[in-house]
DNA sequence: GTTGACTTTGCCCTTAGGGGAAGGCTCACA
DNA sequence: TGTGAGCCTTCCCCTAAGGGCAAAGTCAAC
């Protein structure tokens, strides 16, 4: 029997790990002894802390490596395979954000080195007034979380684009997509994507034309939050109001646009004056 | 003047992440109303929450973005440009630790899918018992943390071998680390770095031979860490004791082996019969 | 018997806010 | 003039994975 030190020392772990582990059932020590409450492990414990170590090294939770090793012997090796490259899964996707946000700092490092400031594109965001014409849209409207918002823009436009071809419908302009809901909520915006096409059959809608206060962005969509800012606040300084949901148009496709800097988008905030 | 919902909704973050960043000083609201507490933000503040927005999404803590805020206008181009080459670094640090975790991950999954189990090499180290021969080392002993221990294993490794060149020097093996902490310590430990040679200069120290217990590592350094908790438990059950600090020999060199499957360590334990 | 090393529990701390409660404020509507 | 809805305030507790520290008990060696 080896006391927390010992078996600590051989795990290359802290004893207030051991403790901490124990508290929430990740590894029990062998015994305790029932007068002083000493921990002791085992040798033959060993081998579960070194796995418990390996997931971590995986990023795995605790919670997560505590339900791995509840199935312990059972149908273990299947479920932990699959377990890993579902992890496998999660950390490619974490590289693939790193590696997009490397390509932001980038663009942002080479504006600084041309001595723009980073936030200057904020000041190079204009806002016109157009008046735009109805449309027919052939729409599919859903509630989205943001995180859904990336997969859903894909599957939704490819969906629509399916119909337009079964039914041998006239594309007439680009996609876009209606926010709905009249604020930016996290857990889920009523967003709607559409199509402008000729024809007037089941699944379109007559979209209105009108007075909008439009800003075209070229570049990455993370400048998107800022546009939309600055045409919040260019209608509240310029007395009008939002009387309907505010769209963007895509000019370019994001699926077909290597460079993001390639990427064109028009933001619309359909407005009155007050 | 905007309410603290308002200026939420324009930004798209929560209220409470605004209380949040008043209170620990990354934004405060343009004015309180002084007798009920409510914040209003103007619209010129957009711009500086836009900022903490965009560093946020470069993984930049609440902290350094507060740092970066406090040179603003002076000489704050040239320093955001610094940190922000620097936090790329860090960037591409952590994908680099991610490529690596999914390298080590492919191989267990692997294993898994020939049936064996992830743990299953643990049953394969075997350990021996082996009477070495004394040598003559060129050594560097210096007091590492673990974080420094990559780095500096090329480095020291390298100042020997530029010393061995310099001088003349016979190499007699393969490069070594020994291992005088008796326990591992996160904080730092006494790592010595030495190269077997011939001839007896300054710089150089005698190693003595004797009874060993010794395994052999093939693949990643990974397993290192189970190595040393199998030699450890081997050592005690089979009623021996340490009696120096334990080493390791690179047979192959990790600069030079491109798949860590190629990798061939010797670790071991110098002991005695108890 | 003493000393130093080891162990126990318990409490507070970390990031970046989220959730909810209790109470106060304003605005539109009846 | 009342009232309900929505917005605002502060206050408190919660997260994951332990780290740091303190008071008190225990063990092993000298």
């Amino acid at each position: 029997m080896l006391s927390i030190g010992e078996f600590s020392k051989i795990c290359r772990v802290s004893t207030k790990t051991l403790r901490y582990y124990d508290e929430i059932g990740l590894i029990h020590p062998d015994q305790i002894h029932p007068e002083n409450g000493y921990r002791y492990y085992s040798i033959a414990q060993l081998k579960r802390m070194l796995l418990i170590q390996r997931l971590k090294s995986y990023y795995f939770s605790l919670d997560e490596i505590k339900e791995v090793l509840a199935w312990e012997a059972d149908q273990a090796e299947e479920q932990l395979r699959f377990r890993l490259q579902s992890k496998r899964g999660e950390i490619e996707e974490k590289i693939r954000a790193y590696a997009s946000v490397l390509g932001q700092m980038n663009s942002d490092i080479g504006s600084l080195e041309q001595g723009l400031s980073v936030m200057s594109f904020l000041d190079r965001i204009e806002v016109e007034l157009v008046e735009t014409r109805p449309q027919k849209l052939l729409f599919l409207r859903r509630n989205l979380s943001s995180e859904e918002y990336a997969a859903g823009y894909g599957m939704y436009f490819a969906k629509l684009y399916e119909r337009i071809a079964t039914g041998k419908l006239t594309v007439q302009g680009t996609p876009m997509t209606i926010y709905h809901s009249p604020d930016y909520n996290p857990v889920g915006n009523d967003t709607e994507f559409a199509i402008p096409i000729k024809e007037a059959v089941k699944g379109t809608r007559d979209f209105p034309g009108g007075l909008c206060a439009k800003s075209v962005l070229t570049g990455s969509y993370q400048e998107l939050i800022s546009v939309y800012a600055r045409l919040r606040e260019w209608v509240e300084r310029e007395g009008y109001e939002l009387t309907e949901a505010p769209y963007e148009i895509y000019l370019t496709d994001p699926f077909n646009t290597a460079e993001d800097a390639g990427l064109v988008t028009e933001v619309y905030f359909p407005v009155k004056k007050k």
